[in-house]
DNA sequence: TGCAAATAACGGACGGTCCGAATTCCCGAG
DNA sequence: CTCGGGAATTCGGACCGTCCGTTATTTGCA
């Protein structure tokens, strides 16, 4: 007895077969009921569906045909506060998301939810009435609950270290290993008396990670001469000034640019006596070694993540919650020593 | 402008389907003039043909269907030494990955590389001849070093924090995270002197991520008394007994089960008095809290990976590698008391 | 020149998918 | 009871890249 085809399953049970393939992936086209009476007969007939053949099937019919498989819905959820960095940070992310989706063939469209846009429910219907079904979140301020939205219908990505209202993947940079791969460059360029500077709240929402990194690289860097970080609810002129007095440090590394006039206020000549490093490419204006999230690249990785479980059809909150980071990317600056030559070294 | 297909190419150059297949695979079935002129048009009408997808309509074609799947390669690295823990971490990985390979229509081949393996030579060559282009590195002792192969062939996953020869896609559990977590959880059951030990070695190829989230997270729960961790090259029962007697933890975190019965020794009683959390499930025998790192789940997400990048046809090494991280869960124990009621909260 | 053999290209069929069209079902209004 | 319209189901057509048998063209050689 040859092997069943779709085909003729189809026809010792009447039916369609489109009606088997929809059914047996578990389509919602198709009545439950069709469903079950479906999948019983073909594992009466010892027909099983070849799911890597499925896959390439659907992406070449998806692919070709026409030049759109479908629309991304990009969520920006605004709260009371709104700064200009954030935006700048959206923005950029916007920009990554919209070149990978353009590239596996989808569109974006920007929904504004929150206080001063779309309620939760106006935003449900309008996804479903557009058939829209991957969804990326921008980073919210705080920790914004959407348990709302009917999740089974989506499949979706936040584009931020956690969500837990649902809990669903995160797409992020990785603060943690950007901070040791900074302080083994910086101790590659000599630098042995490391200062950090940060208001509580910036690495409050990272779990700590840029202190967290800092305080153990420091421990097992040779040759380090502790500094102790300077955190503080609000980095002011004097308490910078007093603690940078006192401790010295070789290289500041922090968010403020205000920072280097401050240190130059001390007598400090950047590069050649102190140095300067910027958190966040974003924060400066060109005139300082930085380093760059690369956004665009993390915008691209969500786009990937939510189009692989729309292929694999896959939706509603994950079981287990994952993070996927990439680390940033050191720009090289006028506040900083170059390399030296042979020692130089990317930064992993 | 359309994506060019197979027909649509073909009709433009005046020749059949049949033959653009042909010649672009390259078979002896066309000559040779027509193969160069083929494959000079396709380059320019930016006609790629996709590997994986060919070989699934092979197979289709050639065995009726049924019985085909494609093939991931599970590269393992030994080096001289060869724990048994690392073979049981290999082995809880392998399940993960066997298993949704097999829901994605992969089988999934295990070969051993290195001092009493394969040489990478000879491994190229047999992955080559066997057409295998999916391949997941399970975690090597030290750094390894795998850029002989012909990675233009390849798409990878390594399941660990990092590789750099060559800079892969990663996936590995969040330590960081994990430990935050457990902190705060062990905070809301009432314990305010965590007492970390740990191996140098064992933190050292995760970037210091346990020390780090400890360090930065005693400063910033309520009411902590701060113990230092002890890390030590090698954790005897002296210097444990020794920190264990100044410091007086009332939780203690680490790696070795033996810690309980020198806690014991000291008078401690578990969980009455005292308790202790292993940092990894795979050491334990069931008899204390521990936390899981979910090995299976994260051998399920590399394969997905991997899976995901062959069906996009994206081979090589990536230009920026990413990270994934899945967050360890705790399992209770006798040594650790119970969540209060009301209070109870699974571990983020 | 005749004709078989070799070479080159073609057309049909295939399995599983997507998409739009067709059919059936349901329910309230007239 | 009939009709209309919209939702729920099912169906048919078109499509992908491959294999394989067939057709058309050229070559080799008596």
């Amino acid at each position: 007895m040859p092997t069943p085809t779709l085909r003729t399953l189809a026809k010792e049970l009447g039916l369609s077969r489109t009606t088997l393939s929809d059914a047996l992936r578990g389509s919602p086209r198709v009545k439950a009921e069709t469903v079950e009476r479906v999948r019983a007969a073909a594992k009466a007939a010892g027909y099983e569906r070849n799911p890597l053949t499925g896959a390439v099937m659907s992406q070449l019919r998806r692919s070709r045909g026409q030049q759109f498989r479908g629309v991304l819905a990009v969520l920006e959820i605004v709260g009371d506060s709104h700064t200009a960095l954030a935006a700048r940070y959206n923005d950029s992310l916007m920009a990554g998301i919209s070149s990978r989706a353009n590239d596996l063939g989808f569109k974006v469209e920007r929904f504004v939810v929150g206080a001063q846009g779309l309620t939760l429910q106006r935003l449900d219907t309008i996804l479903h009435t557009r058939g829209i079904q991957g969804l990326i979140l921008l980073p919210a301020v705080g920790f914004p609950d959407l348990t709302e939205l009917s999740w089974s219908r989506y499949t979706a990505v936040y584009a931020d270290y956690f969500i837990d209202h649902p809990p669903l993947h995160c797409v992020c940079s990785d603060h943690y290993r950007s901070m040791i791969a900074l302080l083994h460059e910086l101790h590659a360029r000599g630098y042995r008396r490391p200062g950090l500077i940060m208001e509580i709240s910036l690495d409050e929402r990272l779990q700590f990670r840029w202190e967290g990194a800092f305080l153990a690289q420091q421990k097992y860097l040779a040759d380090i001469t502790v500094v102790p970080a300077l955190q503080l609810r609000e980095i002011t002129r004097e308490a910078f000034q007093a603690w940078f007095r006192k401790y010295n440090p070789d290289v500041v590394l922090g968010h403020f640019p205000e920072a280097m006039d401050w240190m130059r206020a001390c007598g400090a000549k950047l590069p050649k006596t102190h140095a300067f490093v910027c958190l966040n490419s974003l924060r400066t204006s060109g005139d300082c070694a930085t380093l760059d999230f690369q956004t665009p690249l993390l915008g691209g990785r969500a786009c990937e993540l939510v189009i692989g479980q729309l292929l694999h059809n896959e939706f509603g909150v994950p079981s287990q919650p994952s993070l996927t980071t990439i680390p940033a990317r050191l720009i090289e600056g006028p506040t900083l020593r170059a390399a030296k030559a042979g020692a130089a070294k990317a930064a992993r």
